[in-house]
DNA sequence: CAGCCTATGTAACAATTGTCACGGAAGCCT
DNA sequence: AGGCTTCCGTGACAATTGTTACATAGGCTG
């Protein structure tokens, strides 16, 4: 699809002006990415940063035996930060970046980000922004693990899912879970199971209802 | 005491142009904090940037209980990347920063930050080198609490310490390593007690000696 | 030296999390 | 229906981490 003026104005409205908006329909790139699919791969370097307009991006983080624990998410509006780093640094990636529901994002070539930061003052506060952004979210993540058990990131992880979703029904499978939160299935089972017990969600193949 | 270009010169050398040293010693507050003193507290807002010149400064986060567990260290020509968005965001800290030894740093003014970001653009290559380096930091953070157990995390924060003491015998308590792993004592204590057995520490009242 | 405070050692037990083994259930395909 | 694959439930046990309780040791102060 070729972005317009129009249609950045109105799913953008009022947050950038609108020379640069013109500047982001000549050089950012529409895309349409499917779920599942990855936009950034670790070790991979990074020519341009998505810049998600709706949808729901998971970022990962890999270690040496293949597991891969869930940072957090990205949403609306919201940027990749680690992209920004890296493209500003030219480093390669250190995260993973799959969809988790349907996404729609601009590419924005690396170059721009730098050239619009001192021309743009709205550009300059969005890409601070987004910066605080992840930081929170990494501070938030790293909470969770130091400081709660097992059955209480579980339940968070639950839920924040259900805000990103926007429906109380997840399709997932305790393994995912699992994965996500770098444990092993049976636990993940134990757990849920106690959670159904108290009556917060309900279970079924690939599918967890919540109640609470 | 008092900034100088001189002084500026030697300890930065290169890194900024000379037309920012200048800037520098005009508005930069010189500081020198003691070991133990606190240059950040949670819920504070943050009116300059400490810019590190010397020294070791620990960066914690806290949690409602009181526990306050490490995030990771900042040394010599380390900026807080936290105070840099909470500055831009003015948000209250969400960390402590405390000085781990002797640390001379400047301060910088809130508003310098910004201004000099489109003036000088070995500023905006330092503060989004600043950004990378922190990220970096608590993914490597994040790495140790979610992949490692606990005596691959003890072992690691030694080695941590010893790298930003630059001496193998460091002066501290079991207690309050156990803070800053967010466990209790008893834990590392024995923890450590393996470690001493396995050669690779000895231990001695408020002192650890590594060995490997 | 006696008294006191802090740091450390350690046993015993509880709770949490990880692993193994296996069985059953749900859904899909032919 | 029968066979196959994937997912889930669960018991049993191991390993790790947390807690309680108390003993001992080092070092300081009067």
């Amino acid at each position: 699809m070729k972005l317009t003026i129009e249609y950045l104005q109105e799913t953008l409205k009022g947050r950038f002006e609108l020379s640069l908006l013109q500047e982001l329909v000549e050089v950012g790139q529409f895309k349409r990415a499917p779920v599942g699919s990855y936009l950034i791969r670790p070790g991979e370097y990074i020519r341009s940063v998505p810049f998600i307009i709706r949808g729901s991006v998971k970022i990962m983080r890999p270690d040496q035996e293949g597991r891969e624990a869930l940072l957090y998410y990205l949403g609306g509006l919201d940027a990749c930060a680690m992209s920004l780093t890296c493209c500003l640094g030219s480093k390669r990636s250190e995260i993973t970046a799959v969809v988790e529901e349907e996404t729609e994002l601009i590419a924005i070539p690396v170059e721009k980000i730098d050239d619009w930061l001192c021309r743009y003052s709205t550009w300059k506060q969005f890409v601070f922004q987004t910066y605080q952004k992840r930081f929170d979210n990494l501070l938030m993540t790293i909470d969770e693990v130091i400081f709660h058990k097992l059955d209480e990131r579980l339940l968070a992880y639950l839920q924040k899912k259900v805000a990103s979703c926007q429906c109380t029904v997840l399709n997932i499978t305790h393994e995912e879970i699992a994965q996500e939160l770098a444990t092993s299935r049976e636990v993940i089972s134990r757990l849920l199971k106690q959670l159904e017990k108290n009556g917060q969600i309900q279970l079924t193949r690939n599918k967890i209802t919540m109640l609470a």
